[in-house]
DNA sequence: CGGAATCCCATGAGATACTG
DNA sequence: CAGTATCTCATGGGATTCCG
């Protein structure tokens, strides 16, 4: 699941980039959203998606399969047809999801003080 | 502080972003939490990570700097002395790397079963 | 000591073409 | 349609050296 390196690195902290190596990469979150929105075939999801090339698209795909965030089902013969559903594990996500949204603004009027404060909080 | 691409995508995901971009390098959290427990200069920072090298520091600690986690001091004049020191609204990433923990360790329960549930909450 | 500069390689990821 | 395969290029980051 992670690449097997600093091991040795407070320990407690190991949890921790689990769930940014599962979240964390630059489409992870962009295609698991997706997926929620409803969005459920492999072209329907990539081109919900600007700039997601299908290679990266097939991969990221794999990683959440194998994360139990996503399920992937094969409909039928010809043409095939994929199906791919978010699991009731992912919803576990949305606290997740929603702490580091609130960090995020939180930090931006720290950082910029209070302008463009117009963002919903839901996800 | 991002880089500025995909502005298209879930605006409410931008302050999510953000937050990963902060927090989520290889490095950044080991830094952060090297200096919360007490290292201030940079051999010493660079000696309690294992891998680190000087440019990823280096780097890092400006990040760190700018999103004002940390404050950099010069101390005196030869050998020249720096001193980091982690600043208040660090402390406010305390509740998100929680969280991030906690579904660590949830999401490794699910994963694997109940084994090796032996870590400390504390960060 | 605290870094900046340089070199170099592994990986990430875009574009395109192709298959079942 | 749902991917795989290949090629290519940008970048991230490791090792080492050097400077104030």
């Amino acid at each position: 699941m992670r690449k097997k390196e600093h091991k040795e690195c407070t320990s407690a902290l190991l949890p921790v980039r689990d769930t940014l190596d599962i979240i964390g990469g630059k489409w992870k979150l962009l295609i698991l959203i997706s997926i929620w929105e409803g969005n459920k075939h492999f072209r329907e999801i990539e081109r919900s998606i600007p700039k997601l090339s299908t290679k990266v698209l097939s991969k990221e795909l794999k990683d959440l399969e194998e994360n139990q965030l996503i399920t992937r089902t094969v409909i039928n013969g010809f043409p095939v047809r994929t199906k791919y559903m978010p699991t009731e594990h992912s919803k576990t996500l949305e606290k997740v999801i929603f702490e580091l949204h609130n960090w995020g603004v939180h930090h931006r009027k720290k950082i910029f003080g209070n302008k463009s404060s117009n963002s919903s909080v839901s996800v």
